[in-house]
RNA sequence: GGGUGGAUAGCUCAGUUGGAAGAGCAUCGCCCUUACAAGGCGAGGGUCGGGGGUUCGAGCCCCUCUCCACCCACCA
């Protein structure tokens, strides 16, 4: 504990140890006592490594938390994570492959074992990380999607809906990954501009009166056609409609139809109709009963029901061939270059093709009503509020969710099937024999398919808490305070969350989303692996050689191309590799970036400020301690207090509440930069440089000196709670070393109680004493500055003019401003008395001149003064408009007026002296 | 096609019911001052994207245009 500390702040020699210290005493745990306050953690991909954006969503989430555990609510921040159904299985399925195993050469169950194996082994590595971010989260409830409890959860919400018709299955046409196997959701397909062709083809009429030509992107599909659309007004075709035209390349006759659908001033107004392989397309097919020809198969390869040429083709040679053949065929009017959207899977990159399968689904329409309700209602607030009229406008236009995925990892689908394909839904085979009654030689297989990662993720604010069972945690800890998200899956899990939490506990999921912004690389791109751009939060918190940041960014790069582009900005943007700025500075910078709900562009140039600031706060410390060293601290007395102290505990309660609101309010970046100004502008720059000439030997009183070591730490004290929720590390070290010297007990900063700000301690009458001396002072030191005098050489002071207010400060402080503006002397001029030449500044009505006598070019200093005249004379002008415009005098409030008329007087004075003062400088 | 956010100092961004434009970083001076050179003290730098309107008064409110980013949507 009296460890004295290092000259240099090192995180990493602090780090983990307090980290150790926090989780190992228990101290991230629920108290059981005060206010619930909650916080649910987005559960991060079990396979994944931590990134920027959780870095900063969980530095947003564990300042809420600390803040809240040290007002003394009970908090309880529940970590766990996501089994993340696609990636965790393609990720076990490439080591596998590494090996030369397909998953279907293991079979499902050995297969699973092995994905739980790599789970238990490999699946820790973003939780170690959150732990070196410093989340105070509860590791002893940690929780799984996967875990017994939640697959309970599941199972159990599953069969409900289905129970009350809310789940069904169906043949739908649904968005097919043709790599994956498996169907997705509408969220997980990313669609893209990307440069293709549209094809012109010629379609006979069968009756061999001519053709007409179709337009097409996706000529393979032409074999599944069973229609040829038109506009019914279109004059063009009008006379076709009801003919027919004969399919080329296949012995089928289609239709010629007529449907509002088409725009006719696209391409050729005729529309091929492929109602098996086309969203749009599938709609008409329902509306006109076309017969729907599934051409595919589940690799996207031709099937059986196309001419045997085109069989076990893949789609994009069957494409080839096709246009080949039509050509031949003459039937091959042009191409035109042509930009589409391609639809692709989100996680295999790969085309979707959408295709007629069994899927289930959860019907939406009564689920969603309730939840938009919650948010009109103001039961669930969006911050920033823009958020909610995305979330309605999705929300309104919501298509029933297709939740089978036709993967192994996952929850399976607790549905059963008798020979004939009757469906049964029940936890188990056995509860499905007795909840039917089902006799027992009728024999069951399970459903194949598992469930949408996020049908599980979307009951993770109860699930973890104990549901179905009506838990004493469920009851206090739900609904949750806040979720911390990115707008980025407002729509995958925020809607799906509130509409499945209101239905099955009929209470809100969260009370307040709050929707961060995305982080982006310094210059606003998107962080990728491709772009090379990506910034690993523990390099920047450990630090990197640019020979591993190097390795790192170029090391599995899918396109070589890119790779000595990214070699050289690298180089150039981080020449020496980052340093090792530590968790403080990290969370401080997301901290102080976190302003309403845009994206933040990271830049180093920040995180090394903020660096700094922690090193400052350390520094700040140790003078403390060496101030302190060898003195105990009693009681504060207070009326032994200086000005001085009495400005610093005032100004101290100002950022209390500036912090307190800004936290509240999710304006993180307001907090940190109260605290910044604080700590550095005031506490550091003044409050401990005044403090030295009174510290000094013989400086003050013995009881004056007591009382300012006692503000001194105690104020320090305050600071560092202030801080801990932002900079838990240097907090704790820090506070470990000060509080005690104030009898300030406690295991932990983190369960000391947050500084409330506290009315009584403001001292107005410090505080303009106090701004007031930092002007003269400053004033000094500019004139210092304009003529390149030495901070060391002792120069004299005048002040002239001024009230009586100013000379009473001056009695009450000139001892003090001696020693800090490094002066000479001080003297108060009378009205009469002569001014020497010298250089000038004005305090409001107040003369600070320092002669230079032989010091200095007169005529620098003559042309610095005009240019105030010329600015003065500018604010005159303006001012002087202003009050005589009736029209401001009149309808402006008064005080308004009446400040205004103060600024006219004040610059009309301060010209007055201005011109005197370089009428002086001429003559001496 | 619809929607959202943004444009303020060289860079990254604040600017809370409209009342004389701010911070950090960068730049330029002067200082190795016994807490801190990861520091101290000073200085320079902006017709707040363009245009119009409301108002005594607009970075802020209204209209319009330009550019950037993102989201949603079924143009083959």
């Amino acid at each position: 504990m009296t460890d004295a500390l290092d000259k240099t702040y090192d995180p990493s020699a602090i780090e983990t140890r307090w980290y150790e210290f926090w989780e190992s005493n228990g101290h991230f745990a629920p108290s059981g006592e005060g206010t619930p306050y909650s916080i649910m953690i987005p559960p991060p991909n079990v396979t994944g490594s931590l990134h920027m954006g959780h870095a900063f969503q969980d530095t947003i989430m564990d300042a809420l938390i600390r803040h809240r555990r040290m007002l003394g609510h009970d908090t309880l921040w529940q970590v766990g994570t996501d089994h993340a159904g696609i990636a965790t299985q393609m990720l076990v399925e490439r080591q596998l492959l590494a090996s030369d195993i397909s998953r279907h050469d293991l079979g499902r169950e050995r297969f699973l074992e092995k994905v739980w194996e790599w789970k238990n082994t490999s699946g820790g590595m973003i939780t170690e990380q959150l732990r070196r971010m410093g989340a105070s989260v509860d590791w002893s409830r940690e929780r799984f999607t996967m875990d017994d409890g939640c697959s309970r959860a599941v199972q159990e919400v599953f069969i409900r809906l289905f129970d009350q018709g809310l789940i069904y299955r169906g043949q739908r046409l649904v968005n097919w990954d043709p790599v994956l196997h498996t169907a997705i959701s509408d969220l997980e397909v990313v669609s893209e501009q990307e440069q293709g062709s549209l094809w012109h083809f010629r379609y006979p009429l069968s009756d061999s009166s001519g053709h007409l030509v179709v337009a097409t992107t996706r000529p393979e599909t032409m074999l599944g056609d069973t229609a040829v659309a038109v506009h019914p007004e279109d004059e063009r075709y009008s006379h076709l409609i009801g003919k027919t035209v004969a399919l080329p390349l296949t012995d089928r006759e289609i239709p010629i139809i007529a449907d509002s659908y088409v725009d006719p001033e696209f391409g050729t107004g005729c529309v091929k109709i492929t109602p098996a392989h086309d969203f749009n397309d599938y709609a008409m097919g329902e509306r006109h009963c076309l017969p729907m020809i599934n051409i595919f198969t589940k690799d996207a390869k031709l099937n059986d029901v196309v001419p045997e040429t085109y069989r076990g083709m893949d789609r994009f040679d069957a494409r080839e061939k096709i246009i080949i053949d039509l050509e031949a065929l003459n039937l091959l009017e042009k191409i035109d270059p042509h930009t589409l959207k391609v639809p692709r899977g989100d996680r295999s990159g790969v085309v979707i093709e959408p295709l007629l399968t069994d899927q289930w689904f959860v019907a939406v329409e009564t689920l969603s009503k309730p939840a938009i309700e919650a948010v009109e209602n103001g039961s669930i607030r969006f911050v920033p509020k823009q958020w909610e009229n995305t979330y309605y406008a999705w929300m309104r236009d919501l298509k029933d969710w297709c939740i089978s995925r036709q993967l192994w990892w996952g929850h399976r689908i607790p549905a059963f099937y008798d020979d004939a394909g009757t469906i049964y839904v029940a936890e188990s085979e056995e509860a499905a024999r007795k909840k039917y009654s089902l006799a027992p030689d009728i024999s069951l297989t399970q459903d194949e398919d598992v469930l949408d990662t996020w049908f599980s993720s979307a009951l993770w604010t109860f699930s973890t808490l104990g549901w179905p069972d009506d838990t004493d945690t469920l009851k206090r800890y739900h609904p949750t305070s806040v979720l911390v998200t990115g707008f980025d899956i407002i729509f995958f899990w925020v809607a799906r969350m509130i509409m499945m939490t209101l239905k099955f506990t009929g209470e809100v999921p969260f009370k307040t989303v709050y929707v961060h912004g995305l982080v982006r690389d310094a210059e606003g791109q998107k962080m990728s692996k491709s772009k090379g751009n990506v910034l690993d939060p523990i390099d920047l918190i450990d630090g990197i050689s640019l020979e591993d940041l190097l390795e790192k960014r170029t090391g599995t790069l899918m396109q070589p191309q890119m790779r000595e582009k990214i070699i050289n900005t690298t180089k150039r943007q981080f020449p020496d590799g980052l340093q090792s700025y530590g968790t403080d500075a990290l969370r401080f910078t997301f901290c102080s970036l976190a302003s309403t709900g845009r994206d933040i562009n990271f830049d180093v140039g920040r995180i090394e400020g903020y660096r700094n600031f922690c090193n400052k706060l350390w520094n700040a410390t140790r003078f403390v301690m060496m101030k302190i060293d060898g003195h105990t601290l009693d009681e504060l007395d207070t009326t032994h207090m200086t000005v001085f102290d009495r400005w610093i505990r005032s100004s101290l309660q100002a950022t209390e509440s500036k912090v307190a609101q800004a936290i509240e309010s999710y304006r993180l970046d307001l907090a940190s930069q109260a605290i910044y100004e604080f700590v550095w502008n005031e506490y550091c720059d003044w409050y401990l440089e005044l403090t030295k000439p009174i510290l000094a030997d013989g400086g003050a009183s013995k009881e004056t000196q007591a009382a300012t070591r006692r503000t001194l730490v105690g104020v320090l004290e305050t600071i560092l709670r202030l801080a801990h929720p932002l900079i838990p590390y240097i907090t704790e070290e820090l506070w470990q070393q000060v509080a005690p010297l104030i009898g300030r007990g406690g295991d932990t900063v983190s369960k000391a109680p947050y500084p409330i700000s506290d009315a009584s301690e403001v001292d107005t009458l410090a505080e303009a004493d106090v701004e007031w001396m930092k002007s003269v002072i400053v004033a000094v030191r500019t004139i210092r500055g304009e003529l390149n005098l030495s901070p060391g050489k002792e120069i004299p002071m005048m002040l002239a003019g001024g009230t009586s207010g100013d000379r009473d400060r001056l009695a009450r402080l000139e001892s003090l401003i001696v020693p800090l503006a490094k002066l000479s002397e001080i003297r108060f001029q009378d009205v009469n008395d002569p001014i020497p030449a010298s250089s000038t500044q004005l305090i409001g009505q107040l003369e600070v001149h320092v002669p230079i006598a032989g010091l200095i070019d007169v005529e620098a200093e003559v042309t610095r003064l005009e240019k105030q005249v010329k600015k003065l004379e500018g604010d005159i002008r303006g001012l002087d408009g202003k009050l005589n415009n009736p029209g401001f005098t009149n309808k402006a409030p008064a005080d308004v007026v009446e400040r205004e008329r103060g600024r006219l007087a004040e610059a009309e004075a301060q010209l007055a002296k201005i011109t005197v003062a370089i009428h002086e400088l001429r003559r001496g």
